[in-house]
DNA sequence: ATAATGTGCCTAATCGGTTAAGCAAGGCGG
DNA sequence: CCGCCTTGCTTAACCGATTAGGCACATTAT
């Protein structure tokens, strides 16, 4: 059965009057005497009438609808910040169009085209690899579309990104592993491509600050030259267990794992080495993923403000959006802080 | 920098030809000469041309969107099913429109209101409160809005549904808790209003049916009496407590507990006084949560198929949207089924 | 040669809501 | 009584893609 279409044409012939008169009415605009207003809304109503946004949205030349691009939901990092952008884009009566990028920049330049095609205001987006796209971005910000990126600054490009704190993040979980007495540090960090991204160099800088302003030499990395793309934890365990077998049992007694499923592979290492955790070695992850408050021992680990940057991402947005005919708007990196959650493994 | 609007008038401006021959060529339609069409597509590239998805919408009747409605994101399991339907709905070439009701059976009626103003072709929605709703659905099937449900069957609708086979998966506990040797299973259920829903009801059948297979007499049951809703974990572990300092220290030696939520808080409940998992109670829980793995013990559970039972709803979903003029189809309420993981709680 | 068919392109209407412009009637001041 | 403003409503033109219908010319069939 097709939806029988009532639209201000139907109520105006219900009425005898014109379509203009319907639309002032209901959208309490323009000049409609209060009888006739009286008479439209309950006609409106009694045919079970609804606006047609898209109609709305063509002429306008706005959607109410916000563009997002994520690389994927299954992680609860994602999940929670997808939960900000939501809250705070219902605040602002705007929906949410979102497709998942998975990785893929080809993929996720794709998306960006059909989702401008669609029409929405303005673009959040997780960058699957910000170099390759960088001049895709560039491009369309150039045309004028409104890009926020988050949880990861996009380098070189003039449009806002919200993300955490990631040096502080590291200077946290340094800081603490050397309050907690610790005087050689390891750092344990994915594979090649991972390396590279600004997130995880920064939270290695961060530790590192930590170590030096504490006097103590900087933290040996482990990670670098893995070629493939390992899951987090299996390759976690393999290096520190290589890394100990290689003889380096007292080289060290704490460990910054950059992210909580390294920190998980890094602990089954140790655990099976006979080293106890924390007493002969500290471990300080980094996310908070859901499995880290149940992990045996807790893991004690850099909570990012999810929630936060959804909502600042959005924040962001709208300013733009809104931006009236003043100067240009500067751009701005926001960096969220972290916080350090202490549990059993530190 | 307003976009500047390269429509297909401006192509048509640009050869000197009608706007209808700028769009045969395009989409490879209509009577077009070989040499225009190729002027045209030409034209299009060099102008930057893209289409108006909005406008072709109002036209088509048909948007090539899906709405979509979920609890919330933050579960593991919502979070699978979510990509498991933005995978599926890539494949038919449709877009997601989501939004969270966060539980607000209210909230949600209003959010379906919206997305079918805005035009979407069809809707997934995971009910707050079916039964609540119920009427509000009706109605709007009715009126030839196409519904698939997710996660819950709702009663009484003339719409398609998909879930996982809830009695199946407690059967699946069940069976796995007798042939562990267990003899008296407990069931630990949550607060009074999620103890009603369709779905954990069935668990516990599924579990009672096996437990009488074999002979057991049913599971006594923990958990129908509490008013207000507590986090699962907390709860479970104050009810399993209570029920141990009640006396019922050797009234059972299995447990299956309907989310994994609740196993969590009755293990720790278990340990705290003094029982060994699995040696003196098997644990079984439900839904595989990100955390089960890592729990210590891990977590003996019931997996659900979240990316199909996604994946399946979007089948589903397409195959009334493109439904011929033949018979209407038949109400499909697919169940799909969970896999039993064994761990280290059993 | 004439009719039938096909080709290549165009005009105009449509989808439904919005908005500039304007018209007629009533009120008011001068 | 005339000019001017206000009120209440209308007409028509958008927004950009789609589509029914049609016209002129070329090709083929009869």
């Amino acid at each position: 059965m097709r939806r029988k279409t009532v639209d201000m044409d139907a109520i105006a012939k219900e009425l005898g009057c014109s379509k203009t008169t319907v639309h002032y009415a209901l959208r309490n605009t323009g000049r409609v005497s209060d009888g006739m207003r009286q008479r439209v809304l309950e006609a409106a109503e009694g045919l079970g009438y609804r606006p047609n946004l898209i109609a709305r949205s063509l002429r306008a030349q706005r959607s109410a609808t916000l563009g997002v691009v994520v690389i994927g939901l299954a992680s609860s990092y994602y999940a929670h910040v997808l939960e900000g952008i939501d809250t705070a884009a219902q605040q602002h009566e705007h929906s949410m169009l979102l497709v998942c990028s998975y990785g893929d920049p080809v993929k996720e330049r794709e998306h960006i085209r059909l989702l401008l095609d669609k029409g929405v205001d303005g673009l959040i987006v997780m960058p699957a690899d910000p170099e390759a796209n960088s001049e895709f971005y560039t491009r369309l910000t150039d045309e004028g579309t409104q890009f926020v990126f988050v949880d990861r600054h996009v380098p070189g490009m003039n449009a806002d990104s919200v993300a955490t704190d990631n040096l502080m993040g590291g200077y946290l979980a340094g800081r603490h592993l050397v309050q907690s007495g610790r005087k050689r540090v390891l750092v344990v960090t994915t594979t090649s491509r991972e390396r590279r991204s600004t997130s995880v160099q920064a939270r290695l800088n961060g530790c590192n600050q930590a170590l030096q302003e504490a006097g103590l030499e900087a933290a040996l990395v482990l990670g670098p030259n893995v070629p493939d793309r390992f899951p987090d934890e299996q390759f976690a365990y393999q290096a520190v267990r290589e890394h100990l077998l290689a003889g380096a049992a007292g080289g060290f007694d704490g460990v910054f794992a950059v992210h909580d499923g390294l920190a998980y592979g890094t602990i089954e290492a140790l655990t099976e080495a006979g080293l106890r955790v924390p007493e002969d070695v500290s471990v300080v992850g980094f996310d908070d993923q859901d499995p880290s408050a149940y992990f045996h021992p807790p893991l004690t680990t850099i909570r990012q403000p999810t929630r936060e940057i959804g909502g600042e991402a959005v924040r962001l947005l709208f300013r733009r959006l809104e931006e009236g005919d003043g100067a240009p708007l500067p751009r701005q990196r926001l960096s969220l802080e972290p916080a350090l959650v202490v549990r059993k493994s530190s």
